[in-house]
DNA sequence: ACAAAAGTCAACTAATAGTTGATATTAAAT
DNA sequence: ATTTAATATCAACTATTAGTTGACTTTTGT
């Protein structure tokens, strides 16, 4: 159980990444259609994105929508468990096998009952 | 660049997730504090989700908040994958199922060689 | 066929996304 | 050090939409 962010964090993670990507507010925001004031309200989380913003925002700065939601520390220190789990999946040279693995896994949640 | 999935798309997702975890609009709505009718309309694309509603969401159906908006697992770039592969792990509340996903992931690398 | 549960529709209100215009801060250059 | 241009922030207002309630329809099970 992760968790949830609220619109100042995630309006953080949001300037920390366009920061990285090299873009200033108004560059960002004609990119995506609003006024750089709007863009600045999302950075200080006066305003909340919504899923079509975030879709935005992620393609502009090429980025999956998730990193709005996943700390990338979290994956820094990877539990044993989990490292165990990334590397395998990597190592596996079938990609359907791959696939099915990553399937199973996002369905994973049908199967406890 | 992935396509932009408009709020009926999602909302379709939304629907087929529920549907999937066993919960009626009702009993998903209660769950993440709005009313059925709300539920109903994310589904139908009339109501967009904000960031707030897709953390709730994800969490009330136990999968990462990618699953809104990536079309199929096959198309993932690998680091993509990897990190859905590690939300959905994480997503997973029964202990057994996540050692069995990890134990199926470790011995598959040896079994297509 | 009936009753109960789940889902849909419509009208309204509350909340907030998004705007414009003004002000402040930073950075570069003379 | 002063000025200039660029970037960022603040405040007040408007437009949109999220969210509500209540009535209606469909589905499901006995």
């Amino acid at each position: 159980m992760s968790k949830i962010l609220n619109s100042k964090e995630i309006g953080w993670r949001l300037r920390v990444m366009r920061q990285q990507a090299g873009f200033t507010q108004e560059k960002l925001a004609e990119q995506i259609g609003v006024t750089s004031q709007q863009i600045q309200k999302y950075e200080c989380g006066a305003s909340k994105l919504n899923s079509d913003r975030l879709q935005q925002l992620s393609q502009a700065l090429s980025i999956p929508v998730q990193s709005f939601f996943t700390d990338s520390d979290d994956y820094l220190p990877l539990a044993i468990a989990e490292k165990m789990l990334v590397d395998s999946y990597r190592a596996i040279p079938n990609k359907e096998v791959r696939d099915s693995i990553l399937k199973l896994a996002t369905h994973a949640t049908k199967m406890t009952e």
